[in-house]
DNA sequence: TCAAGTGTATTAAACTTTTAAGACATTAAG
DNA sequence: CTTAATGTCTTAAAAGTTTAATACACTTGA
């Protein structure tokens, strides 16, 4: 399971991984019944207090998404059906604007842009397991 | 000068201002030489501390996306980014990565990305002032 | 039973963010 | 000059975030 932590706009550690949370659920990458990392495993995995991953789970519960067992672990909950293709395209899009945005400032082209989407696509499907 | 604070993910207020300003200046909708509206206006139209705009305000004089006039207000700057060119090259490419493994996660493909990119800058650029 | 791993909870401290009230020098307009 | 508006600064307090060191009850597997 990857997580990463790469906001760099002030964004707090928990809601950080709620969103990662949220947004694995959403693709299918963690599904009903899916074992979740334990909170100290993953606090160990991000270099973060332990406290902080288990706040981040004690909110996702709180939404429904997770169900802690006591003793085992964390699991991914039943209802949590992945989000809609409306609801997924609604994020994305979110994320294509902010890239545009800050391509646009820091003087790049939109096809220079897509140029280097293309060689860091190729770079990551080397590792690309399915 | 619309402003809107919506983010609900717990990002500081006064990084929310500095993207929106930073997002305003990319677009075209804040030029070089513009005035910006005055720390004390912006905090009342946010419902904001006058403090915390002048926080964002600080930060964004430090970047040298604006320049501060004494006894007048706050003006864009002129000139663009004084990054060089590697290094926002390093900064790009930071937030196509971060977009290839979000759009991944949410079962875009990347023609689908690129796609949605067209789409997107095409309607940002019909309100480009030019 | 025993040991290890699990989620949960408490208490405390350090740090960041935000609000608050006020002050100062500078600028523009009357 | 006077007045009002500007950016900037100080001090303080409140709130939120993170780390830290524990402790507890529960579950699993040996």
């Amino acid at each position: 399971m990857e997580f990463h932590l790469a906001s760099d706009d002030g964004t707090p550690i928990y809601r950080q991984i709620m969103t990662q949370v949220q947004h694995m659920i959403a693709s299918g990458r963690l599904r009903p019944g899916d074992q979740m990392p334990s909170v100290r495993a993953l606090a160990s995995q991000l270099l973060v207090n332990p406290n902080t991953v288990g706040r981040a789970y004690k909110d996702l519960e709180a939404m429904g998404l997770i169900e802690p067992r006591q003793g085992s672990g964390t699991i991914v909950a039943e209802g949590g059906s992945p989000l809609a293709r409306s609801e997924k395209r609604r994020i994305i899009i979110g994320r294509i604007d902010a890239l545009l945005v800050e391509a646009r400032q820091l003087g790049f082209s939109i096809e220079e842009v897509k140029n280097l989407m293309d060689k860091r696509d190729a770079a990551m499907g080397t590792k690309r397991t399915a």
